[in-house]
DNA sequence: CTGGCAAGTAATCATCTGTTTACTTACGTT
DNA sequence: AACGTAAGTAAACAGATGATTACTTGCCAG
C-alpha cells in the first residue's frame, strides 16, 4: 500500500505549521518544544519551518507573538472593564483551540533569545495600550499593577496550576477579582 | 608556567556549585543554562555537578526551590504585611549577591521537567502557608490574589523589564501597590 | 504533451545537551 | 614513608538541537 501523493498548497502549509506551532509554544514554552516536534503535529517537512519562517525565533513571533493582544479587554467603557478582564481570565477556554498566547509567553520567560522581542511587543501591544486608554492620572503605574496581577493570576492558573484557582465554584473568587480590579482602574 | 594544584575541599566545592548555579538559574532559568556553564563559573569539573548533587533537576531543587520562602513577608501582624511586602518588592537588591529564587522560578516556568516540584514546593511553602496565616474567612481566595499580584509584579520588573516598574521615582507606585494589598488583606 | 518552477523530502551538518566512564592525584591515617 | 580513600579531571557517551543541503516530484503555463 502506498502512501497517497501529497497535495501541494504551500499557503495551507504554512498557515498549518503556524498553528501547531502556536499550540505546541502554549503548551511547552519556546524551549520547551523542538521544530520537529511542530513539524511532525503539523504533518509537514522540518525543512520546511526553516523555508517558510527562517527560524524558530521567527516562527514563535508570528504564530505567539502576533497574537497577543489587549484589545479584547478594552472593549466598552472603562466601568465595564474590571467586569470583561474578569470574564476573560476566567473563560480562557478562550479560542477552545488550545492555544493561547499570553500562557506560551509565561512559559517562554526563560528563554533568553526571545526575551527581548517579547519584552517589545509586550510593551507596545499591551502596556502603552491599556496606559494610554486610562483616564486618570497615573495611568502608567495604574497600567502596571492590573497587568501584573492578570499576569500573576495566568501564571497561577495555568503554569503552575494552583488548585484554588481551577476551581469551579469560582463564584467568590471572580467576585474579588472585579474588586481589586475596580479599585485599580478608579482610584 | 605550571596551574597550581587544587586545592580540595568537598564541601566547599558543592557549595560553590550551589551557589554559582542558584545565580545562574536566576539569570537564566532552568532551561536556559547548561551544567558546564555553571561548572566553569563555579570554577569546577563538569563531572562534579552529577556526583554532588546527582541531576540537573535535583541542583535546582535544592539551590532554588529550599531558598523559596514567603516568611519574609509575615513579619509582624497583619495590618503591617503590605508595607512589607511593598518593601521587599522594591528592595529586590534583596542579597546583592544576584540570587533571586523567584526570579528563577518564573524564569523557569516553561521548563516541564521541573514544574511539577515548583508546583509543589510552592504550594506548601507559599500558598498554604499565606492562606494559613490570613485572618479572614474567605482566606484561599485572597492568599491567590495577593500571590498573583506580587508574582506578576516581579514579572513585568524582573523578567520582561517594563520599564515603568524599573524607575527610581517609585512612591506613587509603592503607595498603590501597599493600598491595594490593604485592600487585599483585610476585606 | 511538456518544460520549468516551486513544494516537499531525506539525509546530513555542526553543535550542544546531561550524564558517565576510567583515570590521576592530593591528603589524612597508620 | 607507604597506602587507601576520596576529590578532581579529561574524554567520551548517546541523544537532541536548529539549520541546510542536494534531491525528487507535483502542478500549472505554454
Amino acid at each position: 500500500m502506498q502512501t497517497q501523493p501529497r497535495q501541494r498548497d504551500a499557503a495551507a502549509t504554512k498557515a498549518r505549521i503556524q498553528e501547531m506551532a502556536a499550540l505546541k509554544f502554549t503548551e511547552s514554552g519556546f524551549d520547551g518544544v523542538g521544530i520537529r516536534e511542530i513539524a511532525d503535529a503539523a504533518d509537514v517537512n522540518v525543512a520546511l519551518i526553516s523555508r517558510y519562517f527562517g527560524s524558530k525565533k521567527k516562527l514563535f513571533t508570528e504564530a505567539i507573538l502576533t497574537r497577543l493582544s489587549i484589545e479584547p479587554l478594552l472593549q466598552g467603557p472603562v466601568e465595564e472593564w474590571p467586569e470583561t478582564m474578569a470574564d476573560f481570565m476566567f473563560n480562557k477556554a478562550r479560542n477552545a483551540d488550545g492555544i493561547d498566547p499570553l500562557v506560551a509567553v509565561l512559559r517562554s520567560a526563560g528563554s533568553p533569545s526571545i526575551t527581548p522581542a517579547i519584552k517589545h511587543i509586550f510593551e507596545e501591544k499591551i502596556f502603552d495600550r491599556l496606559a494610554g486608554q486610562l483616564p486618570a492620572p497615573s495611568a502608567r503605574q495604574q497600567a502596571a499593577l492590573i497587568i501584573s496581577l492578570l499576569f500573576g493570576f495566568d501564571s497561577l492558573r495555568h503554569i503552575f496550576g494552583v488548585a484554588d484557582l481551577t476551581r469551579h465554584d469560582q463564584k467568590k473568587l471572580r467576585h474579588q477579582l472585579v474588586h481589586i480590579l475596580r479599585e485599580l482602574t478608579q482610584c
